[in-house]
RNA sequence: GGCCGAGUAGCAAAGCGGUUAUGCACUGGAUUGCAAAUCCAUGUAGGUCGGUUCGACUCCGGCCUCGGCCUCCA
């Protein structure tokens, strides 16, 4: 897993903590949570959480306590004072792993374990908690119930759920047949493309998969690349540019990529225009292209190494490259003929060459 | 059934009460030996039915369709 996230450009995470090596932790705040009167012990050996003891229960996901009791729809448990308090401590079973606890061994419920690793990883309140839309009901309001609760202080301050993964509009599951993998995909894509692909689209929305969409992707980072192509590209950029704000700004909206990727390609088409009449301001503004593309970790490479890079090997550049030279030659004896006879050869192999200024270069496509 | 969210041109995807989103594809032109890349110009939208408004893709309501959750497991 994380060698997959590694190439599609995704940071680690700083910390990876376990629930099984935090069951102190759990513990010490189920403890906590019944002495604030925010849970009790049932007579089976269950702890479970008062929900009618947290008044803000269900702000998170927009419910109220009276709807969630009319959609009850399964058998309630009958150690729960409330059909919708939910399970801090689990009685243990036999054949489970289990741990020793003031209210006798068990283990703990899965809501829980994610407040008490976040609180001791990151502190009583934190900035930002992500997750699948499938789980801002019950998990996160379980979660803030369960932190707020225990600490009296506010849990985090903004809540970020994103969309599915769908492929031709159906959910990706094991059952349907149409699940696959990151690694899969990476034998036909590149990391970047994928990385695009996802970008393109708004976090919060559902994301189709399909070969066209990563196509797509393929040729939106190739123009992206294009404009970088054959430029000195300066570290440092135009301090101020329009640009930059407006990508900010997009940024800063609830991390608005595709209006970013939007100013990325405005820039593009400025480098294009200026490489002819302004070759000083056009490396500005590909400076700027570039840091810009690097916050959403975007245009890293080297547009010449990225364009002649395969997604799979490629121990094919000698042969090409011979071949171009053979063009080349029989261009400069008006052979035009044998020119087009290689660049079809070379298009055959998903070579694309452009000529220009003399000299001839070459991408895959 | 209940509660959330969404429905935009050929494909994908944003903002916005009136002015070009953007990318790919398509069309015409420039450039090129021909291409490619690039530039210029242009066409194609807003599920549906109503309402509010001088004006709605954008606000409000109904309907239709799709997704998530509403039990356990993580």
């Amino acid at each position: 897993m994380h060698e997959d996230a590694a190439e599609l450009g995704v940071s680690p995470p700083s910390e990876e903590p376990r629930a099984t090596t935090s069951i102190d932790d759990i513990i010490r705040m189920v403890k906590t949570l019944i002495e604030k009167g925010h849970a009790y012990a049932a007579a089976n050996g269950d702890v479970y959480y008062d929900v009618s003891s947290f008044a803000t229960y269900g702000q998170l996901s927009g419910k109220h306590l009276e709807d969630l009791r009319a959609g009850e729809r399964v058998a309630v448990d009958p150690h729960k004072n409330d059909p919708l308090d939910f399970v801090l401590w689990k009685a243990a079973k036999p054949e489970e792993p289990s741990w020793d606890s003031p209210w006798g061994k068990g283990r703990p419920g899965w809501h829980i374990e994610c407040s008490a690793m976040s609180t001791c990883c990151l502190g009583n309140h934190f900035d930002i908690h992500g997750g699948g839309q499938d789980l801002q009901f019950p998990h996160h309001e379980n979660e803030i119930a369960q932190s707020e609760g225990a600490t009296g202080e506010k849990f985090v301050n903004l809540w970020m759920h994103n969309g599915f993964v769908r492929i031709n509009d159906e959910k990706m599951s094991k059952s349907l047949g149409n699940f696959f993998t990151v690694r899969e995909i990476l034998k036909l894509y590149k990391g970047e493309e994928i990385r695009y692909f996802v970008l393109a689209s708004h976090y919060r929305s559902p994301l189709n998969y399909s070969d066209q969409l990563l196509d797509a992707a393929r040729a939106s980072l190739t123009r992206l690349y294009n404009a970088l192509r054959g430029l000195d590209v300066p570290s440092t950029a135009l301090v101020e540019d329009e640009a930059e704000a407006k990508f900010n700004k997009a940024m800063e909206d609830d991390f608005n990529t595709p209006e970013a990727i939007a100013v990325l390609f405005d820039l593009a088409g400025q480098v294009n225009r200026l490489r002819e009449e302004n070759m000083e301001l056009a490396l500005q503004k590909a400076g700027l292209l570039k840091r810009l593309a690097n916050v959403l970790g975007l245009l890293e490479a080297d547009p010449e190494a990225y364009l002649q890079a395969g997604a799979g090997d490629n121990d094919d550049v000698e042969q090409i490259e011979s071949l171009i030279q053979q063009r080349l030659d029989a261009r400069a004896s008006k052979n035009w003929a044998e020119a087009d006879r290689i660049r079809d050869q070379l298009h055959a192999m998903n070579i694309e060459l452009e000529d220009k200024d003399g000299k001839t270069s070459w991408r895959r496509c």
